[in-house]
DNA sequence: CAGGATCATGTTATCGATATCATGAACCGT
DNA sequence: ACGGTTCATGATATCGATAACATGATCCTG
């Protein structure tokens, strides 16, 4: 059984393949009654497209590439999401990539992408090996950063201060009368989102003439619940003076409420606890817990439609759109 | 700047396109030194080879299509990550897709990904419109239905039944004696898991002797914590008598569990609550929750690898591969 | 009604790599 | 030392669609 190309739809509607290819285009001229004979026949056989020819011939390979660190993190699938939702009806399709939060891999991601011709590449920041981002300057296509406000960026950028954002978060708790605030994060964080939020606790700490050493960092990124608790532990005997908590994300700051719990630590009343993201985590949790709220989705959306009108403009001139990135005060900190 | 291809390598090594070609793969008989010229000269060059071209001419295109419900699901994530996992360090590349548990949407993306002619086609297990199930038996390469053990398989199948899982749970809680127990599931759910998780709370209901007529779904899938929340107060409205609380996924019952403990009811003193798979969050929280777990990453990892030995052996016969999931009992059905 | 514009369709060249076959050199055993 | 084998490399055809240009028909407009 062999595949049926564009040429066997051709001989069978009686005209040339390139009228054929005509009719699968919105925009071909081409009359309505040929179109609706090609699409008959196109239905009775069953043809499939091949667009491996078809990128290969028109040189547009209808692929955007996407690289985040894991999906595993929500934050991440929902905007990949939005990318989808906006970028699919357009003709392009995701070429998504994990890079395990490690610059080795997403050098290694970067080069298979671009091996697929891709008309765009979307990368959340992160730190980049040095070929890394010789391959993101030198690719020829538009290059969008995601989800951070780099300080020297390759090219376009849709993202927040997540220093600015952490700081602003911790100046909450340091306003509403905390003084001994501990800071749970990551380890081996450099040059990630993360490290800027830390920068951003210490930041607002010292601002504030207060002592910003108060640090656990117990594991690699991405932190998750059960080390969020085990953080709390060590925190409160390292520092049993500790009276807020500043973390590093949701899970994490989700895992040190649930430890308070479990020492019988009243929160917000003996400590104040507050995560980064808005994960429904810290919404759906008692009390509820005070966040950044980042949307995610509107992340991958905005990305998306600027990805658009960079392939439609050829625009030379770097964009940057900033997303909005405030703190919610919830109970956790009240 | 043009882009160098492969003939302009070709050339600044003296040696024709097809040696070049053959230096580039791991397999190519090639003498030692050449390669290390003509890799030497992809170096200096900056030359990325273009694959759309190369799948085209060698009509494979190394890339492996998913599609998954969503991504926000860390399940998923996990089967995705394992697959990625196994597939790229075999040349692989995934295509993803995310249905948003819709038939409508995983025809137009079964559609779409056709067009770009995997090597196989990776799909979770969900109702299919007639046409989607056309494509994918008619499509000419391995399909792998995984998540489920579906009772018409469309070739290969890695997965588990999670009818049976959901029924072995909900006979846990029975024999621990509770009687009055209600199901927190999804509604819109037909041709998904999420129904055969439903289907095996009812089998075990009926085969004590209990009624199985308390279930309430308020949302469709995926069901969230704020809609587990919100479900338990109506199971308490509804049937005050309720004393076990079936999930059909842990985020539900994380919200369950967590209206409880607002409502001043005792887990697993008052009520019993359980889950289905094994999400951090069934982990993690006061108490842990009881729940059906399975190894998502595992699937991920056993479905790549039997996607590379059918892509080598061209073997025809299907294939089905079990996976565990298996009820772990945790203090919340204590 | 002439000359140009518009429209539907066809023809041909082409995208860049690789499969396949061809070629000559080196190597080997008897 | 000769026929056969292995090895490294080259030449050529090819994958299937589409871009770009060509063609003839129809349609205006002054």
């Amino acid at each position: 059984m062999k595949r049926i190309k564009m040429i066997d739809v051709a001989r069978a509607a009686g005209v040339s393949a390139m009228t054929v290819s005509r009719a699968l285009k919105r925009d071909g001229r081409i009359s309505p009654e040929t179109r609706r004979l090609i699409l008959q026949k196109v239905d009775e056989l069953g043809y499939v497209p091949d667009r491996l020819a078809g990128s290969f011939s028109s040189q547009k390979s209808g692929f955007v590439s996407v690289l985040v660190p894991s999906l595993n993190n929500p934050h991440f699938a929902e905007t990949a999401s939005g990318l989808q939702e906006i970028l699919n009806p357009a003709g392009l399709q995701l070429l998504l990539g994990y890079t395990g939060y490690s610059a080795a891999q997403a050098e290694y991601l970067i080069e298979m992408m671009l091996e697929r011709r891709p008309e765009a590449l979307i990368v959340t920041y992160d730190s980049h090996t040095p070929k890394a981002r010789k391959l993101l300057e030198q690719s020829g296509i538009p290059v969008v950063e995601i989800w951070e406000m780099p300080q020297h960026p390759i090219q376009h950028v849709v993202g927040f201060s997540n220093r600015k954002a952490s700081a602003e978060m911790t100046a909450h708790l340091i306003t509403s009368g905390r003084r001994n605030i501990a800071y749970i994060g990551e380890c081996d964080d450099s040059g990630t989102r993360g490290a800027e939020r830390r920068k951003g606790f210490r930041d607002a700490m010292r601002r504030a003439g207060l002592d910003p050493s108060r640090q656990v960092a117990l594991a690699a990124p991405p932190i998750n619940m059960m080390q969020g608790r085990e953080a709390l532990r060590t925190i409160l005997e390292r520092w049993p003076e500790t009276d807020a908590i500043m973390c590093v994300s949701d899970p994490a700051a989700f895992g040190a409420l649930t430890e308070c719990r479990a020492l019988g630590r009243r929160v917000p009343e003996d400590i104040a606890v507050a995560g980064f993201g808005d994960f429904e985590i810290s919404r759906c949790s008692i009390p509820p817990i005070s966040t950044i709220v980042v949307d995610a989705l509107d992340i991958g959306r905005q990305t998306g439609q600027l990805v658009l009108r960079l392939l439609s403009e050829k625009t030379e001139q770097s964009v940057y759109l900033p997303i909005a990135a405030r703190p919610e005060i919830r109970q956790s900190s009240g």
